[in-house]
DNA sequence: ACGTAATCGAGACGGTACGTCGTGTCTTACA
DNA sequence: TGTAAGACACGACGTACCGTCTCGATTACGT
């Protein structure tokens, strides 16, 4: 019968009080000041705590956020199963709609364009954050090609880059409305582009755009 | 009968050679170090030039890689004249692959991820870099679209975000290759998916990827 | 018959404007601000005026404050001949009383103060300022001793440090009033301490001090 | 039963050794090179130790050269008990004497000359250096004229500034030898000018001075 | 009247030091 | 042992002036 998981070490035990005051110190920060004015200093003052408590758990600020914003965003993360391919797709893109159009999206693009001048931020951010829900997608579009619903000449990876390619470039570039009409586009033109039946693409249910 | 723009202002004129000296300094360290140890410190000195004279030009050390990078890049900009939208945007899409590729691409990350923090450098990099190449397309899609070759219930500029999104969503977000047979892929599911007459689509020429 | 001094040389000649608006700028600046916060930038900015053209005329800017100071107070400068020694620096006294609790006090303070560090510049106020004066004391007290009136065994340079270290010492260093009681206390103690016979000295005149 | 002084603060105590590194580093640039082209750079470089640690303690480089120059000549400081007013003052102006020629006497200009665009940093200088033997012999003089010893008319305070004037007056402004000759005159003309009884001076013990 | 020549304003230039801020490390006392 | 406080060495920040330099414009003089 081992010992049970927390086994208590020598000293004073973590303060799990402290953990989540940098948690949130860091996130109120973020969008207060962006990520470029956000300091390990601020931080430590702002949750009432010293450096070394922070240097102590981690090892960037970028951690910390990153910590911190999944902390957040976490449970919205999944698809929920049982649905028809298409169908599933174009709801998890609207529900990537609400979250970008949320004020979690500045964070998000906050967290990337950090990202580009430090990659573990952003192997860390696409780990977490975009590969999970991306594998079970597709998956799910693999086995549309293999139930022979989409074309086989396009890896299931180029749907995705092209669905979300077109959200994200919309978030990060051209800083547009990201909203239900433009994901619905977004997913006909690239839905009939890869269907191998092109009557059977649902384009028309959604007639005019404004 | 001459030009009167440069009407030469009191004071002795700015030097163009110190200009040069700080952009290639600047794409220098930029890839050997990286943004993030790149310092306005370490531009000026090894372009044997006083921080003062950075200053003067320029604002943040962003707005220096950008016009540097638009200095290197500007030349291959235009569409050339005369092809068939569809061959135009694909050749476009193939040019703009080659640079993303090269060692511009991380440059370009750079200054998008240093624009999530600061909007006026982003607006400039839109206007200067991406709007001009986009006009013309937008304008070719719209004829396209008006001669009814193409779907008229999808907006040109959603074509567009979807061809150039999943270009960079690559660059900036996945990291991943981005390489010819990308971009047809890319540009084959779009087509494919914005063509009046589906059997216009040239996606044939492309029969497998690897 | 030689050509007369200012042969004019070929070319522009020096402004004379000029000239006065930089000493004038830089008196106002140096009771503004001080001598620290002194700027030939900034002298030259308020005098409306290049860089260059200070440069050209004068090599520190403790020369441009000397020449302007010099200009201001030269006037006052001389004793009035035909009086007897005693009234003669007992009046003498009054007067740098009264320059010393003016606007102009702090302004020599600044100037001492400047060259403590500045060997020229102290250099320069001592002679243009301390040393004429000095030298005609110093040739009323030298008679005085050879009439036998004063004591043989204090040089004259001694009997002037006492008088105006006194003064100088409040100035610089005390910080305190400097006002006719003053001079007057210190003139009796040092006539006093210097007449070969006491009985001359005349301070019963001055019978109480506040 | 212990002092309670040295109540522990929070936190990492000063190190007193950066501290001793910067004063000494800081006497001897100004020996080197002089107040004006003594900066806190150099002196933070020499002492081995960063920038922010000087600023912490000291607001200008004049307050550093203050307490190095107090380290240095405190404890000198008081009279010695027990002796004669009249001993007492002529032995204080020798030791005052010594000082003024030795090399620290640059230094007590540079902080004067300091002091006269900063204030607090010449009440500092008054308070700590000249007010504390100040106030022991202005006690002392007074007694002297309680006992009859003194004429009344005088302040004690005006024979300090006598003596103390010609004293500054040479080191500051006429940059002159200031030697135990000097001493010896300055003292023999104010007693002689301030004491009741004209015969109780001292003056014949120098009868001749260079 | 017309070149020659020095001075003028303006202001950019390569530099140096400024005083501030944040880094990551350390040294305390306390819990 | 973990924690808060906070001092430390370090290095970059962005600013202010330094003294020098290049401009075009101005103002005299000697042709």
């Amino acid at each position: 019968m081992p010992t049970c998981k927390p086994i208590q070490r020598p000293g004073r035990p973590r303060s799990n009080q402290s953990r989540e005051a940098i948690l949130n110190s860091a996130l109120e920060l973020l969008d207060q000041e962006g990520f470029a004015a956000l300091s390990i200093e601020a931080i430590a003052a702002r949750a009432g705590v010293g450096k070394a408590t922070v240097y102590r758990w981690w090892k960037h600020k970028a951690e910390i956020v990153m910590e911190a914003f999944l902390a957040k965003v976490q449970p919205e993360l999944d698809f929920p199963p049982g649905e028809p391919f298409e169908d599933a797709l174009r709801n998890q893109l609207l529900r990537v709609t609400r979250i970008f159009s949320s004020k979690m999206g500045p964070v998000i693009g906050t967290v990337i364009g950090a990202g580009q001048s430090e990659p573990e931020l952003l192997r860390d951010f696409y780990k977490n954050w975009i590969e999970p829900r991306r594998a079970q997608a597709r998956k799910m579009l693999q086995e549309a090609v293999d139930r022979g619903e989409l074309r086989d000449d396009i890896p299931p990876d180029i749907i995705l880059d092209l669905l979300y390619g077109a959200m994200y470039f919309r978030l990060l570039i051209r800083k547009d409305r990201i909203d239900r009409a433009f994901a619905e586009a977004v997913a006909n033109v690239v839905m009939d582009g890869s269907i191998r039946n092109q009557k059977a693409s649902k384009r028309s249910k959604v007639p005019s755009l404004a």
